[in-house]
RNA sequence: GGCCCCGUGGCGGAAUGGUAGACGCUCACGACUUAAAAUCGUGUGCCCUUCGGGCGUCCCGGUUCGAGUCCGGGCGGGGCCA
């Protein structure tokens, strides 16, 4: 694992190990100095210590007085056994912002935890015969501690883990808050089961209408679920979106699509022999006289009451459950149908239409049922080809002829005027779904509606490792029955087995089997357990008042802390645990537990860490440090001389072996290194490219900064010493960088553009090397040049500044070395001086006909006919006149002149 | 198919409508070294013979004194929803 290091980190990092490893590299001349070369390794554990033993980034549990909070939270991670590089980035991001501002006199929360539940604990458990709560536990340590080798500001005494009895026994009390809230309710709903694991599978688990792990054939199924109340909420949740101004648009269009709202119609078609209706949802009821059929669900009343009657209906119905529930999976199953034989009557024209079972026809979307126009949705038009179905077009499109224009298999869905349609006749799109609809109000026949795509949330899931549902059935009536605070927490059975398939507490021999509350009967536990995503919805708030045993946070506090001002994660979660956590927070206002209404004011999507990927010739993945490069780009197979093919650059993945373990780079290069090269490339928002080039560039830097300020501690004035009145014209100007330095780093850091205050930083302590590059005979000409030492000073300490928030240790080591007693964990940060923020001349631009000619200096603000005549008076410029008379001559003060000719 | 985002040197990326390429990576040359590594210095968009000039931000068109940036139409890549 470790070839592909250059030896000399690996010299480093023993040298680390052992300590005092004599080795040609410890000690380094420069400029006849003898310099002790930096060791990372002892640095970074020695302020990891410090910090640990002070509690310095411990958040008091009452507020603090007279200081703004700041809430800055990474999505707690999975602990799956060691961080990846997706990891690093959240979290240095996260801690970048922490100790900003920190520094900037805020009271900041920047706590961590566990998103401790969920199936690979199962699966381990059945791989390695080991319990999941001891591999989950181990592996929590392992994370924890290499979180902390990171050094990153986090108040570890706020640390949960949602496996815990101490987090999820309130869990169980909010969940029957929203049970008696009407949040919660059990609901017979289509479920995706795995008849081979015997549970219910996400839709995400179904991969081409297979289970993911088994490979068994999807059944759509009735069952008993727990449901959470999420589309009560719905159209709050869409508004709400307008008062989030600090998420990315992308995920609020995402959530916005999700939440899926329309404005449409119910309308009821009469059946023709019979007194009942078929109630329709449709978004286009401009098109209704374009109807051919009606369509029902498989799974609606009408088609379950008619199958119990006729086999061959009942056996198309199996045939359609044997696909996925997603709506994915149900738009690329090929489209199929059965006529029911039934008529209805169409509710304007009294026509016969023929009522249809139709597999693309979603059971809880809208009523269940459709009408079907053909001519103006695609899908109906494909059910109508295959099965000759009328085709009646009513919207002509804008260029069309009505003679002429014809559906063939493309249907025209786009706006445009209406015939074939009686008093529609004539009007656009919008106006005849307005009428259309006032229309059947007036004959009772239907009314406008909005509707929702988004769905309530089925949280049940047949796992043993997920919070169990605090509730019992009472085995003489059936009776569900919730158990009284008192009888809290309902935990986990330690002695559970995962040899067979299924639910381990569902055949749990004693577990299930208690009695009923209320009448002391026998009972039977609810065996079902939360969804995970249920744990991490409330996380953010548990933070706020972690070691509260009476209840799962205080309301005072948690109004305090919250919303989130800065939440960072991936972008994958944009809808589901983004969504879920909204949901939860309403809810959670509805019970009493809180009074805010968003959890987090502020989002930060990060992008993925890519690298390079390598394959043989068979096609088979290769680790990086399998391959070599050659000069002209190409790569070989290092140990057989084979060539190797380099394939895209693509998300770190176990799968694809492009991953590089974060672990590796923190033993050889240091936490400081790592931090700053993840920083530095990419916009956080966007994809980063892991390359061995980039963080052995983040690595000089570490060493370079730390040799520069080694060599200039001579001569260097002690702390707090008098600023001096005047300094030489490069003292100057080292001061003026190192000030619009502090600004432009603050500007970046706001905009969370850290690459940029990466390359603001730099060029700080480039300026720094250029004033001890100085010749020292020219340097001692200048006017002033014995108060430099005092202008140096102060630019490495604000370099030390601006460099805290991202290598931590390395600053706090070379301020204390520039002889600093306090930290700069408790050092406030710098404030620019405004008079050295502007220049007293500027460099203007002098274009003729926009084109770049010259650059002159003028006195800042100076006045235009100053700027004209000596943009005039520039010989490339004459020369490019050439005698011509300028036009026009515009002047932008401080910018540019641009002579038209 | 609809909606959204993105296209800038060899590479990652900078540029409130005002000097395109900050900062870094790569590479080349030089210094130091017996040598190498490390380090330091110089150069590095393309083209022309230099002073200097020409061309350059995916393509085509537009607005503007001035467009990487704004508008319209393409092409290419990605995301979400179908």
């Amino acid at each position: 694992m470790f070839l592909f290091f250059r030896l000399h980190h690996l010299l480093f990092c023993l040298q680390g190990v052992l300590g005092q490893f004599p080795c040609k590299f410890h000690r380094l001349s420069f400029n006849g100095r003898m310099t002790e070369r930096y060791n990372i390794k002892a640095a970074e554990q020695k302020w990891q210590q410090r910090w640990t033993d002070a509690k310095s980034f411990e958040t008091p549990r009452e507020p603090v007085q007279g200081k703004q909070k700041y809430y800055v939270l990474e999505m707690f991670p999975y602990p799956s056994g060691k961080i990846h590089m997706g990891h690093v980035r959240n979290y240095t991001l996260g801690d970048v912002i922490a100790r900003w501002r920190r520094a900037q006199g805020y009271n900041v929360l920047h706590p961590m935890g566990w998103d401790a539940f969920g199936l690979p604990a199962e699966n381990a458990a059945m791989e390695n015969k080991m319990h999941p709560g001891a591999w989950t536990q181990s592996n929590i340590a392992h994370m924890k501690q290499q979180l902390q080798q990171m050094g990153l500001a986090i108040d570890w005494g706020r640390e949960v883990a949602t496996c815990n009895v101490d987090y999820y026994r309130h869990q169980q009390k909010l969940f029957l808050d929203f049970l008696k809230n009407g949040l919660a309710y059990r609901k017979e709903s289509l479920v995706n089961w795995d008849p081979v694991e015997n549970t219910v599978l996400a839709n995400e688990q179904v991969v081409d209408g297979k289970g993911w792990r088994s490979g068994a054939p999807v059944e759509r199924r009735k069952l008993n679920q727990w449901v959470l109340k999420i589309t009560a909420y719905a159209d709050d949740l869409l508004s709400a979106l307008q008062s989030l101004p600090r998420w990315p648009e992308k995920v609020r269009l995402m959530q916005e699509n999700w939440i899926g709202k329309s404005q449409g119609a119910n309308v009821d078609f009469k059946l023709s022999n019979s007194d009942e209706t078929i109630r329709v949802f449709t978004t286009r009821p401009d098109t209704l006289f374009g109807a051919s059929f009606i369509g029902l669900s498989p799974d609606h009343p009408i088609s379950t009451d008619l199958a119990s009657r006729h086999s061959h209906l009942a056996s198309f119905i199996q045939q359609c459950r044997a696909s996925g529930t997603s709506e994915a999976a149900i738009e690329q199953a090929e489209k199929i149908g059965i006529d029911t034989g039934l008529k209805v009557l169409h509710p304007f024209t009294g026509k016969e239409l023929p009522v249809w079972i139709a597999n693309f026809i979603l059971a809880d979307y809208g009523t269940g049922a459709i009408f079907a126009c053909p001519a103006h949705d695609q899908r109906d038009l494909d059910f109508a080809r295959k099965y000759n179905l009328p085709v009646i077009p009513v919207v002509l499109p804008p260029d069309a002829d009505a003679q002429t224009f014809d559906v063939g298999t493309e249907a025209y869905t786009g706006p445009g005027k209406i015939y074939h349609s009686e008093f529609l006749d004539g009007l656009e799109t919008d106006a005849a779904r307005v009428k259309s609809i006032s229309e059947l109000e007036k004959r009772a026949a239907g009314q406008g509606i909005e509707i929702f795509r988004l769905r309530d949330w089925g949280m049940s899931r047949q796992r043993y490792w997920g919070c169990p549902i605090p509730v019992v059935y009472r085995v003489s009536d059936g009776a569900m029955v919730m158990l009284p605070e008192n009888q809290l927490p309902v935990q986990l059975p330690e002695d559970v087995d995962f040899d067979a398939p299924g639910n381990p507490l569902d055949r749990h021999p004693t577990w299930k089997y208690t009695t009923c509350p209320e009448t002391g009967e026998p009972a039977i536990r609810e065996t079902d357990t939360m969804d995970t995503f249920m744990d991490s919805s409330w996380y953010f708030a548990r933070y706020t008042d972690p070691q509260n045993t009476q209840k799962a946070f205080d309301k005072d506090i948690a109004d305090y802390w919250l919303p989130v001002d800065q939440y960072i994660g991936g972008v994958e979660h944009a809808v589901l645990h983004l969504l879920y956590s909204r949901f939860f927070t309403r809810a959670m206002k509805a019970c009493g537990y809180l009074s805010v209404d968003e959890p987090f004011a502020g989002l930060f999507t990060q992008g993925m860490v890519t690298h390079e990927t390598f394959k043989d010739a068979n096609g088979a993945w290769l680790f990086p440090e399998q391959v070599t490069r050659d000069e002209k780009g190409g790569a070989v197979i290092t140990a057989t001389g084979q060539p190797a093919t380099m394939g895209r650059i693509e998300k770190m993945s176990k799968s694809k072996k492009n991953v590089v373990d974060p672990q590796n780079i923190i033993d050889a290069y240091g936490a400081d290194a790592a931090r700053l090269f993840i920083l530095s490339d990419s916009p956080p928002e966007r994809d980063l490219e892991w390359t061995t080039s980039g963080i052995d560039g983040a690595w000089r830097y570490v060493n370079r900064v730390h040799r520069l300020i080694s060599i200039s501690l001579d001569g260097l004035p002690a702390q707090g010493t008098t600023k001096p009145d005047a300094f030489s014209e490069e003292g100057l100007k080292l001061r003026q960088i190192a000030h619009r330095a502090i600004v432009s780093f603050g500007n970046d850091l706001e905009n969370f553009a850290l690459n940029k205050a990466v390359a603001r930083v730099r060029e700080l302590t480039n300026a720094i090397e250029d004033l001890n590059a100085l010749d020292p005979a020219s340097h001692q000409k200048m006017a002033n040049y014995q108060n430099d030492a005092w202008a140096k000073r102060e630019a490495i300490e604000i370099a030390l500044q601006l460099l805290a928030p991202m290598m931590p240790h390395l600053a706090e080591e070379l301020w204390e070395a520039i002889g600093n007693k306090t930290w700069l964990a408790d050092t406030a940060w710098p404030k620019a001086d405004e008079t050295l923020l502007e220049d007293d001349t500027v460099t203007v631009a002098v274009q003729v006909n926009g084109k770049l000619r010259a650059t002159i200096t003028l006195p800042k603000d100076a006045d235009k006919a100053t700027a004209e005549a000596a943009a005039l008076a520039e010989p490339n410029v004459m020369k490019t006149l050439n005698g011509a008379q300028p036009k026009k001559i515009i002047i932008v003060p401080n910018k540019i002149v641009n002579l038209v000719v």
